[in-house]
DNA sequence: CCTCAGTTTGAATCTAAGA
DNA sequence: CTCTTAGATTCAAACTGAG
């Protein structure tokens, strides 16, 4: 297994990228979420609107969170479009986000050319309870595929319901995936395939492409992260050649 | 307790009920999908789409299954709206989606006035698996408020995730929702409050308001399925007068 | 290696005060 | 007025560390 870690935007990135070139896109993009006024939506950071305010990490922000509602659509659409020519035909697309950008996220896939097959959930079951209310403890994988679904070619079965909590200890990303969700979803992509992920973040989607034996492209825009990235990967492939054992944090 | 069981069309109905009668609106529209194209999902039954050809079970058909996109979220939100009007402020409305209509659901319902407060998932264990894809095991919980969630008022904490399959023994209509289900649900009218359900069905919401101490308003167009809730929600109120115990169905 | 008690915190959400 | 910042809320999973 190999992987590439492309250090810029996404957008720019992607472009460049040859068509027909990677087999699933599994990827957490920036949900610009976290506000009820479009001030509250885009004037503050990451790392203000997800925190909670008791809460004594420091993990670091990241960026991309201050684009408008209609404007989050649009730089959505053609990030979908471009990784919808990255990938080769009857490839998927699963993209998170959480239930305010649900229908966005719906309607840029579709709009980039994918055909939408459905809404995944991750349950996470440490979230915080509201008073009044039903609960956030889900967020939402929109999935789909370029033109027909090829049951033959990868008869894989996979489930709509995820339940994991965030990792705790080790943690190094504000919105970190938790790698044994990442490790079941990364098997759409079939077995020796890669996997495209232009969010990369600390790189959890990578850690578990290379882990189930798919190849890995990433893309990430801050340092901080894409240095992070690397030493996982990196300690990934190294761990793989000495057949080491035993869970990573 | 008591319940009011209308026969009849929704809408009509709704439009004669009173304005700020009812604490909370509890539903499970026809969801009008079950089809890639226009043709397939207004051109067939209910019963043919959401039943295995080989199914032995006989439920009876439904009505509502036959309209286009556009005016199913014209609709949907017509229905909204009159409910909206006959909700007290700070009530909650709690509509039960597929993946394929949540993201017209989530228009309709902020269409109607309501403010959108989130999405929950019920997740069906028993759900049958698809090759090269994701599974549907979960529907959705699309849920908001007329105006402003009062916490002190009802001080209630609700999951984000239910489970529970759907009903097999005794099952009496095609989209039956698990009695376990609705009883959770219905804790976000405040007891001794009143649900409303416009789509009663067999009568779920109806049973599980009642057994949580609810009231529970119901309208129902089918006089095949409107017989049908009658007798579980009376055999409901007998229960309750003698204070039976032990689980139905 | 187990149990048990104690501690921490969550892609939240809202109010009130300050600038 | 609007925009920003600080503070309060609260359940259960997941982790810590002692015995």
């Amino acid at each position: 297994m190999a992987y590439t870690l492309h250090r810029g935007d996404a957008l720019t990135v992607l472009s460049g990228l040859g068509s027909d070139s990677v087999d699933a896109v599994i990827t957490d993009p920036p949900y610009n979420s976290g506000g009820r006024t479009s001030g509250e939506r885009t004037g503050r950071t990451a790392r203000a609107k997800y925190t909670s305010a008791d809460a004594a990490h420091d993990l670091s922000n990241f960026p991309g969170e201050n684009r408008d509602q209609r404007s989050y659509g649009y730089w959505l659409t053609l990030l979908l479009t471009e990784s919808y020519r990255a990938t080769v035909e009857s490839g998927a697309a699963l993209v998170f986000t959480d239930w305010r950008q649900l229908p966005t996220t719906t309607d840029a896939l579709q709009a980039a050319g994918w055909t939408w097959r459905g809404i995944a959930s991750w349950h996470k079951p440490v979230s915080r309870p509201q008073k009044g209310r039903l609960k956030q403890s889900c967020e939402f994988i929109v999935w789909g595929t370029k033109g027909p679904v090829d049951p033959d070619r990868h008869p894989v079965y996979l489930p709509g319901l995820y339940t994991a909590s965030q990792p705790r200890k080790g943690r190094v990303h504000i919105t970190q995936k938790p790698v044994e969700v990442m490790q079941e979803l990364v098997r759409i992509c079939p077995e020796g395939g890669t996997v495209l992920d232009p969010f990369t973040g600390s790189g959890s989607t990578g850690v578990a492409a290379l882990r189930e034996g798919r190849h890995f492209v990433g893309v990430e825009l801050s340092d901080h992260y894409a240095d992070l990235a690397e030493r996982r990967l990196q300690r990934e492939l190294t761990r793989d050649d000495f057949e080491l054992a035993g869970p990573e944090e």
